[in-house]
DNA sequence: CCTCCAATTGAGCAATTGCTCAAATTTTAC
DNA sequence: GTAAAATTTGAGCAATTGCTCAATTGGAGG
C-alpha cells in the first residue's frame, strides 16, 4: 500500500546509469544524481540505500540491457557467428545515441574499483562472468551448427571474444580509430573465428 | 645553488606511481600523497605544480619505465617475436612486485579519466599510442628476420597486439584466470602471431 | 660567524563530499 | 472526512577534498 505518485525507478537506473557510464563511481557525486533525477536525497537514500547500493543496481541493470542487446543481435541474424558479429559491431561502430563512453561500464567498474570496495567490485565481476557463459553458449550454438569445426574449444573462443570486446573498446577511446576497429573485427570473424581449435 | 636536502625526485615519482596505479587519479588524494612521500603540501606543489602536474609526470614515468621493460625483452630474447612473448608473459604472468595493479596505468587513466580532464587524457592516450608504435617496429624487424611473411601488415598486427594485451590485463583483474590467460598468450604467438598478412 | 634566499613547514581555508533527519506533504484505508 | 502511514523535502552536519601562504629552517657564499 501507498506507492502512488512515487518515481519511476527505471527512469532513476537510466539516467543514473548514463552519469556514472560517463564519470565513473567516484567521480559521480550524490548531487550530479539528485541532479540528474530530480530527486532529494532523502529519497534515493530510502530507495537505494547508499551511493553504492545505486550502482550495484545500476551495473545490474546495464549488464541485462547489455545480454538484452545480445539476444536481440542473434534473433536478427541468420547464423549464430553472424548474430555474434552484429554484437561487436553494433557496440564499437554504432551510434548508440545513449552510449556516453566507449567502454564496458563492467569493466570501467573493475578498473577503477580497489579491493576496499570489494563488494562493488565482486558484483562487476561476476555479471562480466555471466555475459561471458552467453558468449560460450553462443560459441557452442555455432558449432553445433556447423559454423565451427566440432574440435572447436568453446570455452577458450568464448574468452578470446571477450577479450578482444575488451581490448577494443579500450583501443578505441584511446584512439578513436573506427577504421582500425573495424578492420580488426573483420580479421577476426571473416577467416575464421581465428584457428581456434584445441 | 641552494639545491641540498632537496628530495629525490624518482623515489617521490615512484611512490606516487604505486598510489595511482593502485588507487586511480580521483581516488588518490594529495594527503595520501604526502604520507606516502613524506613531503608537506608545499613542496609537491612547488615541484609539481598541482595533483594533475604530479599525475601527468607519473604517466609519463610509467610509459618510460614500460618501454624500457620491452626494450629488456628484446635484448634478453633470441627472436623478435620471441621477444614479445616474453614482454606479455613478463607483465600478464610475472610476479612484479612494485605492480599493485593487474592493469596497464595508462589503460588505466583512460578508462577513468573523461573529456573535462582532457589535458591528462590526451597524454595518457599519446603515450599508449608511443607505445603501439615500438610494437609495430619491432614486427616490423620480426618481418625482415623472416620471422614473420613479408606481407604481413605490421601496422595492423601491432595494433592486435596492443588490443590483445589491454584486453587479456582487463580480464586478469576480472577474473583472476592466470592459466586461461597462458593458454591464451600461448594461441597468440604459438601457431603464428594469427594469420595476418593483409 | 653572518647574511641571504631557496626550500620546507604546517595550520588552515573554501569548496565539496556522502549522508541524516525532523518537518511538511501526499496517499491510503476506513 | 479523517487519521494513520508512507513519502518527499531541504537545511545542514561532519568529514574530506585540493590547495595557499606566512612563518621557519638550514645550507652556501663571503
Amino acid at each position: 500500500m501507498a506507492n502512488t505518485a512515487k518515481f519511476n525507478r527505471r527512469e532513476v537506473l537510466q539516467k543514473a546509469t548514463r552519469l556514472f557510464w560517463q564519470n565513473g563511481f567516484h567521480a559521480t557525486s550524490t548531487r550530479d544524481l539528485q541532479q540528474a533525477t530530480n530527486l532529494r536525497p532523502g529519497s534515493i537514500y530510502a530507495a537505494f540505500g547508499s551511493k553504492s547500493g545505486l550502482f550495484k543496481e545500476v551495473l545490474a541493470y546495464y549488464a541485462q540491457n547489455r545480454d538484452e542487446l545480445l539476444h536481440r543481435c542473434m534473433t536478427e541474424e541468420t547464423s549464430t557467428l553472424g548474430g555474434l558479429r552484429a554484437y561487436f559491431r553494433y557496440i564499437l561502430l554504432g551510434d548508440d545515441v545513449d552510449a556516453p563512453n566507449e567502454l564496458c561500464l563492467l569493466a570501467k567498474a573493475i578498473s577503477e574499483l580497489d579491493e576496499g570496495e570489494e563488494t562493488l567490485l565482486d558484483e562487476a565481476r561476476s555479471l562480466l562472468a555471466a555475459h561471458g557463459e552467453k558468449f560460450r553458449l553462443y560459441v557452442e550454438e555455432a558449432v553445433s551448427a556447423g559454423e565451427l569445426p566440432q574440435d572447436t574449444n568453446s570455452e577458450l573462443l568464448a574468452r578470446q571474444l571477450q577479450v578482444q570486446m575488451i581490448g577494443l573498446r579500450t583501443f578505441l577511446r584511446a584512439t578513436s580509430d573506427r577504421a582500425a576497429v573495424e578492420q580488426m573485427i573483420g580479421k577476426l570473424f571473416d577467416p575464421a573465428p581465428a584457428q581456434t581449435s584445441n
